[in-house]
DNA sequence: TCGCACATGTAACGTGTTACATGATTAG
DNA sequence: CTAATCATGTAACACGTTACATGTGCGA
């Protein structure tokens, strides 16, 4: 998925702006299997307003910047639907932390516990961010993606609270305190 | 996690060629989580090499082409495992199989229950050469976090299967073959 | 008054991919 | 004979990120 098709593939629900979409490609629905930045997000955009993918218009407000609204056309959503018929790209996974439990046992046992409860804090922010927009209930495909979120989601995180001991335990042991 | 540290954590392990890390970043233990290809390894290698975090050595091998089998140095286990002190990555997880099933509604049901039916087929190869990889039995850590991928990808697997009827239920009806 | 939210856009830079170039051996 | 595997490396290209430039209104 390029910042292309992601631009599209939000249009197709309605019309935006750039910093929307950013808005929507982080925090949104799309936001834990995609990502885009403005940097990418707004010469996207204008690239397809050139392909006559989307169409913009702007709208000036009282105070606050000038908006340039997006909407999609009918080649747009042609062209966006049609790219869902090739040959989809393969699912990517990448962690940096996995390459930090990898080498736990060159690593001290209280970095290894702290990273580890970092993580799970993050994957259970995660969660919850999916949670709320599980919430406004939309479309039924909307839902039945959130839903393979949640659900892996929440495998890793009660194999990470339910392991977590077991690979602290493989790292480094720290001296205890000086207490006593 | 970028190539360069990518080698440096295979190179850990123990000395290899280019071709090698490849194979095991592509294939091997970490292949679930990180990926490099020859364009990026072999100038990070050189790069480390210059750095002075690693060393090679050229093996003269009859018939096939000559190995430049490199070693970690203490400097590169010193960098390598620094760098594992550092903030972490987040995880990234990026998935065009995910705007797919998004759109289903605007899909045909045919169309939705092949894809589905090849993601399911891709997720059980992937877990079944993790559960090779585990086999093998080699450290702890490493056991530890094949355990966090099988899990997950387990997770993953039966949502889908569970879930993939609904999806199809989703798309829209293909007419029926022309069969009485 | 400080910083955030809104809002658009560019330029430099980094990083990695793809395809190409080269070439021998071996298994089918 | 053909394809695959082993093996290294480069060059062109694609793609995206980060930081910068610019500016207002509002709430704390």
């Amino acid at each position: 998925m390029n910042v292309r098709n992601i631009c599209l593939a939000i249009l197709f629900e309605g019309e935006t702006t750039g910093y929307e979409i950013r808005k929507l490609s982080t925090e949104g629905e799309y936001s834990y299997f995609v990502e885009a930045s403005y940097g990418s997000i707004y010469p996207a955009l204008a690239r397809l307003e050139e392909d006559r993918l989307v169409t913009s218009r702007v709208e000036q407000t009282t105070g606050k910047p000038a908006r340039k609204v997006y909407s999609i056309t009918e080649a747009g959503r042609r062209a966006f639907i049609d790219s869902l018929f090739g040959k989809l790209d393969d699912d990517v996974y990448r962690s940096q932390f996995m390459m930090f439990a990898r080498f736990a046992a060159e690593l001290p046992a209280d970095l290894v516990e702290n990273r580890l409860a970092e993580r799970i804090a993050a994957v259970e922010e995660h969660i919850k961010t999916l949670e709320e927009l599980g919430k406004k209930r939309t479309s039924d495909p909307e839902q039945w993606v959130l839903g393979v979120g949640l659900h892996s989601l929440r495998a890793h995180l009660t194999y990470l609270t339910e392991n977590k001991d077991k690979l602290v335990g493989m790292a480094r042991p720290v001296a205890a305190s000086a207490a006593e």
